[in-house]
DNA sequence: GAACCTATGTTATGATATATCGCTCGCGAT
DNA sequence: ATCGCGAGCGATATATCATAACATAGGTTC
């Protein structure tokens, strides 16, 4: 086992059925939309479906070049991200420079992160009363928007229990 | 003159006066706190003020070796940048790994920040609509929030403006 | 089969950020 | 006064993230 972030619903749940449902679903859009998700791209896709936390570029470099014994460069990665992007079936985390796997490509959508600081779990959102609140602060002053970028971080419901479950069994503060 | 971005207002402001009001208010807030703004982290303010814009730390290392003359490296700078962020005296753009004057450094406050991708300037606003609307989605998910990143791209009011009596003046589509 | 396009390999470099060590200066305690 | 101490900063080295530029391979079109 690595240390990587488990799924969303801990470390019970079944991996390996995340990522084989993410990249059948990603062949199915490409497909769809006439792209082309080469061998190269749909593993950088699994790799970054590794966790469900931001996997960093160079972490998939890695795992390209001692997994699979490819030779790789950096070019290599991130020409694939790039593609993903594109695609939506990856997102990229801005305030740590890293990437997460969509949760939702089919369909286009502003989206939020709920990034723990604990587990590395990002949570995506895709609220519309976030989308329309800033919408609205925007267009009230005249800027039109193009894309927004809200990455929340914290601590998630699951580590906030376990902390708490924790504190009560061996309190900090005997007062 | 430089191709920094100018003022919140165009560049027909009084933008030595913005950096001085700016810089003068850190003082007081310094010393009502008991830190110390230093000759040093209040040059990179002043910096870091240069413009309504976001300034990278190696644009300000920059300067502080060609305009004062001054022996620097990168340390220096991300350091007086690190204690004028714990200050909150200016913000760090994530989307951007680049920095911005605080425009209200006397309170604490979750802040949004809006992004001109043609002129560069950044509006920085406080919302309590939008950090509310965040707020009650962690909180359905028992999600504690640390702090919000909001960050939206798009284009300023004033730029869309020019660009509507530019594209008026010489229509791109004679139908 | 020549021209062309897309994807990838390869090398080099650019851009951003931090670890670590050591010096200096101000300041309080003795 | 001088010692010890901690904050701030200088300096060197290195880590981390990202892209530019050019070469190569394989398939498609004509």
């Amino acid at each position: 086992m690595s240390s990587i972030a488990p799924g969303p619903a801990g470390a019970d749940h079944d991996h390996q059925h995340c990522i084989e449902q993410a990249v059948a679903l990603a062949g199915e859009i490409c497909q769809r939309r006439g792209v082309r998700l080469t061998p190269l791209r749909r593993r950088v896709l699994q790799l970054v479906w590794k966790s469900h936390g931001p996997v960093g570029a160079y972490a998939i470099l890695d795992w390209l070049r001692t997994e699979d014994g490819r030779s790789a460069a950096p070019p290599t990665v991130y020409r694939a991200l790039e593609f993903l992007i594109e695609q939506r079936l990856i997102h990229r985390i801005e305030s740590m420079n890293a990437f997460v796997g969509c949760v939702d490509p089919s369909r286009p959508h502003a989206a939020q992160y709920l990034i723990c600081r604990k587990c590395g779990i990002v949570t995506e959102l895709e609220d519309q009363s976030i989308t329309d609140a800033i919408a609205q602060q925007a267009s009230q002053r005249g800027f039109v928007v193009h894309d927004q970028t809200v990455e929340v971080h914290g601590i998630c419901g699951r580590c906030a229990a376990s902390a708490a479950a924790s504190r009560s069994a061996t309190p900090a503060h005997p007062a």
